[in-house]
RNA sequence: GGCUCCGUAGUACAAUGGAUAGUAUUAGGGUUUCCGAAGCCCUCGAUUCAGGUUCGAUUCCUGACGGAGCUACCA
């Protein structure tokens, strides 16, 4: 039991006891106590005032004084108003440290043999990454680190949209312009290189339409009437058919693709336990299709397209399949997600996909129901707001700035940068310092963009945004190295209990507060689908330490006792913020 | 037009319906005879507007005004 259920039992055997009412423990509210009141934890009387028929203040009162009577860990308390203000011993809070830190793996849950399949990623084969994905990467790979600690049994996936017109851009362009140029002759990242064609492509198209028209109207309708969007459309025919020289090259130049994605997702330590590809399911629907029809829950309309009718859900009717038989996106994504289930049977389906899909996640879960399929209830749309540029939304014409590659190679150079500056890393190797500059590097990236709510949408300016002090990355790591250099110090000094400590000066009882809390963030975390709790989570926890640090002698403590309890305190800081970071997908350095 | 999401200091972010709305950054000031100054301490500064529900509203409801997205037989 958790020392807030502790509290509100107790609250409610007292009112059960006083009153001969029974409260409901929702009804209790408990907080952390405000900075300028003095206590750990206050209960709010509001609510409870219905049952007592008394004040708030004499309610707080009497209930303070119950609890500190009955429950064992309640110091003392105060009456603020309605507000009641808990100090609990410090006892209680020493021995909670000691439980904690003999506890190895405190703030992992035990296995609840749940499944989750998490996709994230999902790239397009016809160009590099970009910043939205860098947003998509990274929550998903947290919030499957917070699933896993939380007690899920997480598969990370990825789908790839590895066909269709775009990348048949690509292809037309390198086949017609490149001279047999290939990423090895050439030097560029293999996904680059790709995508460098795909906009050779739109270039040249755009000169064909100004000849052709002489205008510049609408490019992505007009572009059809281009010999150049014939020819592509012919070639994704021809793919479509089989053609052996196309699907050659087709291959070749998605291989290409998938060495500089790869480059790409080791360098932001991302991983995927499965792929899936696009050119492998796009003609699956059929059957689902086909068994929505028996099953009346889809409709054939007049002109011999398949719909289901959402209209008794708020939402539209929806097409599944064109008048031609030929399949679409939500057809595809419904048998993604069959074959999902088949190949994990899981519990929880996750997509961590930009809001701009929500509508079409809703028609997906919802026509899943209307089939029958029990699991659907369990798909989760992680739905996050797109990245921003100060002038409006990043286009990919709009040039580097929204580069996926660019960006994580500007913060590796900044860090750089600072390291030299300021960093202590006198005997590094430059392999470690290499190293290093990822770490400090990724590290505000990452936090940069995890710590938003994933459903604001984040403003990023490149030159501003990658900062190093304040609420960042850096700072959390920095702290983390601070706590290492403590205990190179402290050396190998064992630490005991804490039975021998008399009094906690009060950044001591905040820190161990909130050492404490970390479970509770996880379960929330878990239960939002929002990584950015663990983020204001670690940085109030670094903040604290840093607090402590500078107020409180640790080595040179007055007493053994107070020192080895700091030293104690240090050392399961400095675990806390690493396990938290590690759930943001961030590592922390020992020295910086 | 309809639907969804968002509006908090100059800027970027917080706040299960709870106390005097927190934090970062910017600007200004202080702090290295003492464990890492990428730190710590101090000062300035905000809930878009109008109603409603409530003991209590940044939070919930209604409306207005701003911004974004969706409303594709594209993916």
């Amino acid at each position: 039991m958790t020392l807030e259920q502790t509290l509100k039992q107790s609250t409610a055997d007292i009112f059960k006891e006083e009153y001969g009412v029974d409260v409901p423990l929702d009804t209790v509210t408990i907080n952390i106590t405000k900075k300028e009141h003095e206590g750990d934890y206050t209960i709010v009387v509001f609510p409870l005032t219905k049952v007592s028929k008394k004040s708030p203040e004499q309610t707080a009162e009497l209930l303070g004084a119950k609890l500190q009577e009955k429950s064992g860990i309640v110091g003392k308390f105060n009456v603020i108003k309605g507000f009641l203000n808990l100090s609990l011993t410090d006892a209680y809070w020493t021995n909670k440290l000691k439980e904690i830190s003999g506890n190895a793996a405190y703030g992992t849950f035990p296995a609840n043999h749940k499944k989750v399949v998490l996709e994230y990623c999902g790239p397009n084969t016809n160009k590099p990454l970009h910043i939205g994905h860098l947003r998509n990467v990274f929550l998903g790979f947290s919030m499957a680190e917070i699933l896993k600690a939380a007690g899920y049994d997480v598969t990370k996936v990825n789908i790839y949209n590895d066909r269709g017109i775009a990348i048949c851009k690509s292809m037309i362009a390198y086949t017609k312009f490149g001279n047999g140029a290939t990423p090895q002759s050439t030097g560029i990242k293999g996904d680059h290189f790709v995508g460098d064609w795909y906009v050779t492509w739109n270039t040249k198209a755009k000169e064909e339409l100004q000849t052709l028209t002489g205008l510049k109207g609408e490019f992505d309708e007009d572009q059809k009437m281009t010999s150049l969007f014939k020819e592509t459309q012919e070639m994704l025919l021809k793919w479509e058919a089989g053609d052996p020289e196309v699907v050659a090259l087709w291959e070749k130049m998605n291989s290409w693709v998938y060495e500089g994605f790869q480059q790409s997702f080791n360098l932001l330590g991302i991983d995927f336990q499965k792929d899936y590809y696009e050119s492998k399911t796009y003609m699956l629907g059929k059957n689902i299709v086909e068994e929505g029809l028996q099953k009346n829950v889809f409709k054939k309309r007049a002109d011999g397209a398949v719909i289901v009718d959402l209209t008794p859900d708020g939402l539209d009717e929806k097409v599944l399949l064109r008048p031609d038989g030929t399949s679409i996106y939500i057809t595809q994504d419904l048998a993604t997600a069959e074959l999902r289930y088949k190949d994990f049977g899981m519990d929880k389906m996750i997509y961590v996909v930009a809001n701009e899909q929500d509508y079409h996640f809703k028609v997906l879960k919802l026509a899943l129901q209307k089939l029958g399929k029990k699991w659907a209830d369990g798909i989760y749309h992680l739905s996050y707001a797109l990245v921003e540029s100060p002038t409006g939304r990043f286009k990919s014409r709009e040039g580097k700035t929204a580069d996926a590659d660019d960006l994580a190679g500007e913060v590796l150079r900044i860090a750089e940068e600072k390291t030299k500056e300021l960093g202590k890393i006198e005997g590094f190797t430059e392999e470690q310092a290499q190293q290093l500059y990822k770490t400090i590097g990724l590290g505000a990236l990452k936090y940069f963009v995890l710590r938003v709510n994933p459903y604001k949408k984040i403003i990023f300016n490149p030159e501003e945004s990658i900062d190093f002090h304040g609420q960042t990355g850096p700072f959390i790591q920095y702290t983390h190295a601070r706590v290492c250099a403590i205990m190179r110090k402290a050396g190998d000094v064992a630490i005991t209990g804490f039975e021998n400590l008399a009094t906690l000066a009060p950044v001591e009882r905040e820190l161990v507060i909130h050492i404490s809390e970390y479970e509770n963030t996880i379960r929330s975390a878990a239960d939002k689908y929002d990584p950015s709790e663990v983020a204001s989570y670690v940085y109030t926890l670094a903040k604290l330490y840093n607090k402590f640090y500078h107020e409180l002698p640790i080595l040179n403590a007055a007493t053994d006792a107070e020192k080895n309890f700091r030293i104690g305190l240090s050392k399961q800081t400095g675990i806390m913020l690493k396990k938290a970071m590690k759930l943001l997908g961030i590592d922390v350095p020992e020295k910086m």
